[in-house]
DNA sequence: ATGAAAGCGCTAACAT
DNA sequence: ATGTTAGCGCTTTCAT
């Protein structure tokens, strides 16, 4: 980079005024006379001056740059946070910088570059119980949690109402008549997962319905592993009326294993899922959902973010999203025998 | 933010030396006394000291970031590109910035914010045609194309080889003994559509079959276009054996509209697409698609676009990256009739 | 091999 | 209302 970039001196210089005077007119904190005002619009348009973040940066301590570390960047419901916080920080002036992290290790020097070095002034970390990364989040430093709540107070979060979408998934499924229900969890160390089977655990027995363990199957949100759930269910010869997967692509990994397995969705086997992905109108069936705004929780936790961020207070807060039922035609009424 | 991080000034006092001396140690350039060294190291690491970023991006002219300037960051084919340059950059010492702009207002403000204001070293744009936002990058400052090369050679671009990917994905359609191919394109402006339609053209042409012009019908890479594609042609009466959608997710739409009017697909009809979307294989009939390798176009931009940066001359590079096809079931020879 | 001085481009604090 | 001085935390000369 060639680096003959106008400064402030050579806008005070062109101008006829001091430099603090050109950082006034910009920052139009404090009167600057209107003739003064003028002259320094002139000089300022007339050399294409703008000010560089970089020295704004120095001289008042901090970046206007958020960071945001998720898992992945590819995944819809990541993509679609990062989105909606990405947003949000530049209505508020504020950047994201988008960084995935697959495991601790890279999770914690992200960590060093991002807040050791003051790249940023704040951080939002996607799903941070998917391992045992929110270990590594220091705690003198504006975080926000966003994917599961966490248990700890101290920390802000923004996450689904994992238990109440799941309830409502299980209940919309109890409501068509269904008893035998079955579930592909996602993988059970994280809290998302156990919420979520907390609310069918409290769908089934609310309708006086017993809890069969056999019925739940761990996946890891794969749509392999919706295939394989349904699969091992087959084989164990345990074949429910409808089962409810923990999110869309393990639906669909089901609903393809129903065709492999000649069960009809939804006539023999009803099938809902969790997140309303883009194409699940346009699966065969049109999936059954529980649709979460995402982008709606990054802005939120971005929001709570730049809270954090300028207030001195630091004003912790745990926010619940809640999600909404889609109904399609992988879900009927149970066939009566 | 409390501002009482240690400076290199802390650490040569305690080191017991000038803080030049801790700059040398921290950049290990020139020699420097492996005692002096030894002392400097014990400061640094009793005082928890790390650089800061931005004073080193202010004595240094340079920000160590790039950005990224998409339509939106969750379509899969945006975010694996991103993905890809986002690892590429970490692993160069970069840092990478994403960005959506929806529409062209939004992105020359981006491109005020990111590159007048001088936060970002370089600039990767995916999607450059898809509105005229190609016009508002600055050509004195590293910027690297992505999706659609440009005819302009002074640009650096890397792209999809799209008359290539498009002529296979016809001529695989060909081989399988299809005649009436019709396609479902992208918006016509976008040059990477005009790529694909030229691909179609000389595939068929190349098998002595006539283009028939109402068997070409403009879609806007949406499912629902793809489903409203097939719609016109079935009610227009032109009936293909096969259709080549430019992008998966229309391919998808266009196998809902089968399911509609009862068209089996591929008994009746083949369907083949671009992206190899992850659910593709999901899909019922698995899509048969030209798979691209995203994440590679994002890690190859990002290599251009350091090697602009921090060469001084500036290596102006355009590459094309070729597709592969991959063959499920959503593709059938045609019934002889 | 090490130190001292100057400067990157801004803002804040204190004059006037 | 405007100018002067100092300083943010580094690196780059230039001395020693």
């Amino acid at each position: 980079m060639t680096n003959n970039h106008p400064t402030i001196r050579d806008v005070a210089r062109l101008a006829g005024v001091s430099h603090q005077t050109v950082s006034r007119v910009l920052n139009d904190v404090e009167k600057v006379n209107p003739e003064t005002r003028e002259k320094v619009e002139a000089a300022i348009a007339e050399l294409g001056y703008r000010p560089s973040a970089i020295a704004r940066s120095m001289a008042l301590g901090e970046t206007r740059t958020l960071a945001c570390i998720s898992p992945n960047l590819t995944d819809f419901t990541f993509a679609s946070i990062i989105e909606g916080a990405e947003q949000e920080a530049r209505n508020q002036g504020y950047f994201l910088l988008s960084s995935s992290s697959g495991d601790p290790d890279t999770f914690s020097d992200l960590i060093d570059e991002l807040i050791g070095h003051r790249r940023v002034d704040g951080l939002i970390v996607i799903n941070p119980y998917a391992d045992n990364r929110y270990e590594f989040t220091p705690n003198d430093f504006p975080v926000v949690f966003v994917g599961a709540y966490s248990r700890d107070t101290s920390i802000s979060s923004v996450s689904l109402d994992d238990e109440h979408v799941a309830y409502e998934a299980v209940q919309h499924l109890i409501s068509l008549g269904h008893q035998q229900i079955a579930m592909i969890t996602g993988p059970l160390e994280e809290d998302c997962t156990q919420d979520r089977i907390k609310g069918y655990t409290r769908a089934l027995e609310s309708a006086g319905l017993e809890i069969d363990p056999s019925m739940i199957i761990e996946g890891d949100w794969s749509a392999t592993s919706g295939q394989n759930g349904l699969q091992t269910l087959i084989e164990q010869n345990r074949i429910p009326t409808a089962i409810f997967a923990q999110n869309d692509r393990m639906a669909m990994g089901v609903t393809k294993a129903a065709r492999d397995f000649k069960l009809a969705v939804p006539e023999d086997l009803s099938v809902i899922g969790v997140d309303d992905m883009p194409l699940s109108s346009y699966f065969d069936p049109p999936l059954s959902t529980m649709k979460q705004d995402m982008p709606g929780i990054g802005r939120e936790a971005t929001q709570i973010l730049i809270d954090m961020v300028s207030k001195t207070g630091r004003p912790i807060r745990q926010l619940k999203i809640s999600g909404e039922l889609v109904v399609r035609q992988s879900t009927a009424a149970v066939r009566k025998e």
